[in-house]
DNA sequence: GTCTATACTTGGATAGAC
DNA sequence: GTCTATCCAAGTATAGAC
């Protein structure tokens, strides 16, 4: 915690070096997949030596989950502030089709599937990265119930298992894209989705305006 | 091409071997998924040498790719049955969740989700796993065909655009079932689903429709 | 404390035995 | 034609240099 040495710099000896290899991490997972993930893969992307992986991680798992973590907490925060003001369905919608674009342009949720479908083939990793998942579902859970709030709307939806749906969604349209190189079929659906939100929009608009907000 | 020797039996004495490393692969990627399906991994479980793999099938993509088709055969087999005879929605939904079911604990969507993310590490994989699985986006098109029809829910239904997403919701389901070690969240959903389903059943079945057969 | 050189293990592929 | 023994590259991890 101590930052002895150079004040103003927060950038240490030491914390280049990691910084590079969770770059160079994020990099590899997101263009070439889990089994390519490898130290060798890693370190030379970083332009370090392939032990420092070791060194400063421990094992190349932590590695890969400490750039998990990463763009998780980027994302989240990114989330996060686009969810405010974010009332009407049709809103949410628009907020989730922009931000599922950009992860698809970026690679994050390229990076996402690997380590889960990865998770398979590493005793203990699977437990690690559900933990990092479960946000995610939390926050969509969370958005649902900003939109629906009270209105007639929360009669017929749950918005966990909604939430539920959609991550699920979002993963499965992530590895079809990816594997067409095309992300055209996935972008359509979410044109649909605008139209019925508009529906829904009535809904909850009839009853109340940008109300109160109530909770069960 | 001329099957030699035993005449009516197609069982040779490479056959065998063929077959043991096909099943073998099926179990691996199934179990500890695409990294881990090495070629000892899949020879040692086939209770063979190891560079039998090379002998047999050129490389371990290749096996890997003879696992997918074995299974995605088996499987589409299946599903052509079962859609026999169907032609309300919620009989529809009923054979998606009761198959969804299978593919869950049989390890067959597990499977598939691994070739896919995996097809990322693996130069020229992604356009063959790509082959394999555009049958099944066909299929689920033709399966929303058969039942939306000539009905009113014709007018606002897409059925290719539909299979997309239910195909993409088929994997993404089983990435978060696997990784929550738990089936349970994505089986609700298919309860939700048959709610709706029911209300579609409406719209079909007014213009024409038998109305019997009770199914669980 | 940071990093490099080295040890050892596992994986892909083939030359050659049967 | 079928399979095994062997080779080399790539992977993880660490002992020790700086």
């Amino acid at each position: 915690m101590v930052r002895a040495g150079s004040a103003s710099r927060p950038t240490g000896r030491s914390e280049d070096t990691r910084r590079a290899l969770v770059d160079a991490a994020v990099e590899v997972l997101r263009r070439e997949g889990f089994s390519a993930a490898t130290a060798r893969a890693i370190a030379t992307r970083a332009g370090c030596n392939q032990g420092l992986v070791f060194y400063h991680f421990g094992s190349v798992v932590n590695l890969l989950l400490a750039a998990l973590d990463e763009v998780s907490d980027q994302r989240r925060q990114r989330y996060e502030e686009a969810l405010v003001g974010v009332q009407r369905p049709s809103q949410l919608v628009d907020l989730a089709a922009r931000v599922f674009r950009e992860d698809l342009d970026t690679g994050d949720a390229a990076l996402l599937v690997e380590m889960i479908a990865g998770a398979t083939s590493t005793p203990g990793l699977g437990e690690q990265v559900k933990a990092r998942v479960e946000p995610w579902t939390q926050f969509a859970t969370a958005a649902l119930h900003q939109v629906v709030g009270a209105s007639p709307l929360a009669a017929v939806v749950e918005p966990a298992e909604i939430a539920h749906a959609v991550v699920a969604l979002y993963l499965g349209l992530e590895l079809l894209s990816h594997l067409d190189g095309d992300r055209a079929a996935a972008l359509a659906l979410f044109d649909r989705a605008r139209h019925l939100a508009a529906l829904a929009d009535l809904i909850t608009g009839s009853t109340a305006g940008p109300q109160d907000e109530e909770e069960t």
